[in-house]
DNA sequence: TCACTTTACACAACCGATTGCTTAATTTTT
DNA sequence: AAAAATTAAGCAATCGGTTGTGTAAAGTGA
């Protein structure tokens, strides 16, 4: 309702008697400043409602203390769970976070991360959309030593940070926990292959089919858009129509995964003794689909910390030399009992 | 690596022997600059990678065209859903987003909202924690005009913008759902009581127990602390121990109600037949939970949508006034396995 | 006691736009 | 053709802090 009666530094310094730029190192406990005297114009400046504005000290110092974020979409649990690590991480030391989703267009991406270098972020956490093939947006920030971490879905030759998980090994192991289960004929979903994140984890699936002197059958390895539960049924529905079905799945995600047990069930195949099924990520649903399904346990809450502790550690360098360094974090198959089978000794 | 070569209007100004003001004026099409002069000075700009600072320009103009957010967890899918609608319609209209979290403590909340205040936000939507009883924190806001939308779970007496279900029909439907299915003795898994969002569910089913002339027992309804997965089987162990023990539970959250219909599952109780169950919100989880969850539509993206529909309407406005707006968006039930009996007649 | 540090604070430029007010040049009106 | 109105652009203050440099006062040492 009122207007302006926001005070600033310059209101309390007349009131004071001191000199605007003693109230601002008093604020801060510059070491300049008398305790006495600190303690004095912190007092006032608490009593009379003082509030510090942000924008004006970002403008002046050239450090706006904001993140920026480039996702997908935050609806995903893989994305939420991660933003809920960069922002927890970020607000602990006084930053704040500001989201941009794509929406999985490239389009999208390129506008939010100018929206994202206007507003003078001093960090930015990307995760690239489904349509992104050339990441030139990004070297706006670079080029201004503005630190950039790609966490999940990196670009393959952007020197900056990287958080990411061992996609190959990770379709490696959950691979070989369906053979261990016994399963010889097993079905991949696979992503879109220009992201990494889908083509590691195709490539882990296939060499370890070879590793186990599996067959390789290209019928088998279907690439999807989107793995969404639509496709995920539809797809399960073709590869059943082969004359020769899988006797597993190794599904890119959980969502693609899930949807293949509910199809399979209303079929009357028999999950895991027919099929063993095994997803990734370990979304919120694999733990409540019946039979529930293993996946691959994928830190998320933790890359967003690292993201975010990648970003002030770049900040507290003195030399701001933008390194490529890449984090690997570590997963494991979770093993429920989509894919468990009995022992037949 | 370089540092400092971002060039300002300054630079424009003097290589094209225009003045700042010119410049400035220029790049936003206003009406005392030629065409001409705008385009040459808009290509100018262009060709040599201008871009604005728009912090400077925030400070100077007043306005950040910033929306803050507050809300307890990124990770819950109602929430991430709203903030996706948040975000989405922000950034169409040139609006960047910056999110808090409380993790449902009232302290952080209270210096979120700091943060947020000096950040300049131009408009707050926030969804209350847990632990808020108080929400003085929110005042500073209001005070200097600045729009305050409370969405979901709201105050009892504060003056702004809700956006907001009405949970206490909401309630009474899904409870009569259950009573339509030819449920006697219903349980109600209840939240904390402080907050309206579920002592309006409560009053919802009790009123619609009333009105249908079906008795009340205490013992059936449960405050629930965070209505968590660990909690909702518990609870439902403890109403089972009951002599006579329920055949139905309304549930305020699906989390808690996929985890009864989980533990009713095991203990070989039937669902939907010797037990209906229905929830709230329609998570993903609950259309993968077999049998499948019947649940309550919550609009959360909607919601979204229109909170920050409401944020932008008001700073349209010229006098400012901060007047209270309830907007209250429909539900209805989704009607699903866990609770539709087949008709026996 | 005098030169030398330290301490405590003030001065004033600065960050990069925005904007009310002027002014000069053009166009329109009479 | 002179006066009035319009158009196009410049001047300079301003938003609210931050920070390098300068300086008087107080403290230290020989």
């Amino acid at each position: 309702m009122k207007k302006k009666n926001t005070l600033t530094i310059y209101d309390l310094a007349r009131e004071l008697n001191y000199s605007t730029s003693t109230i601002s190192r008093a604020l801060k406990n510059h070491k300049s400043i008398s305790k006495k005297t600190a303690q004095l114009i912190q007092r006032a400046a608490e009593e009379r409602g003082y509030r510090p504005n942000s924008l004006a000290a970002s403008l002046r110092s050239n450090n706006s203390k904001t993140i920026g974020v480039s996702i997908s979409n935050i609806s995903r649990p893989f994305v939420s769970d991660m933003i809920s690590g960069i922002e927890t991480s970020a607000r602990e030391k006084g930053y704040n976070v500001i989201i941009s989703q794509s929406h999985d267009s490239y389009d999208n991406e390129v506008s939010n991360a100018k929206a994202l270098y206007d507003s003078r972020v001093c960090g930015i956490i990307a995760s690239l959309s489904m349509q992104t093939e050339n990441t030139d947006h990004f070297n706006q920030f670079k080029d201004q030593g503005i630190p950039v971490v790609f966490v999940d879905r990196v670009p393959n030759n952007f020197q900056s940070y990287h958080v990411i998980i061992d996609n190959y090994t990770s379709a490696y192991i959950a691979t070989e926990h369906l053979i261990e289960q016994g399963c010889k004929r097993i079905a991949h979903f696979a992503g879109s292959q220009h992201l990494n994140v889908y083509s590691q984890r195709k490539k882990g699936f296939i060499e370890a089919l070879k590793h186990h002197d599996l067959e390789i059958d290209e019928r088998l390895i279907v690439d999807m858009k989107t793995l969404s539960f639509e496709e995920g049924a539809q797809v399960t529905a073709e590869l059943f129509k082969l004359n020769n079905p899988p006797d597993g799945i190794f599904s890119s995600n959980d969502t693609a995964a899930v949807s293949a047990i509910l199809y399979l069930k209303k079929q009357g195949i028999r999950i895991p003794d027919d099929v063993a099924v095994i997803g990734f990520n370990d979304d919120p649903i694999s733990s409540i689909v019946e039979p529930a399904l293993s996946t691959i346990y994928h830190p998320a809450q933790k890359m967003g910390e690292l993201s975010t502790r990648r970003i002030l550690e770049h900040l507290e360098k003195e030399d701001g030399m933008h390194t490529t360094e890449i984090s690997v974090l570590e997963t494991h198959v979770i093993s429920r009992a989509s894919s468990v089978r009995k022992k037949s000794t």
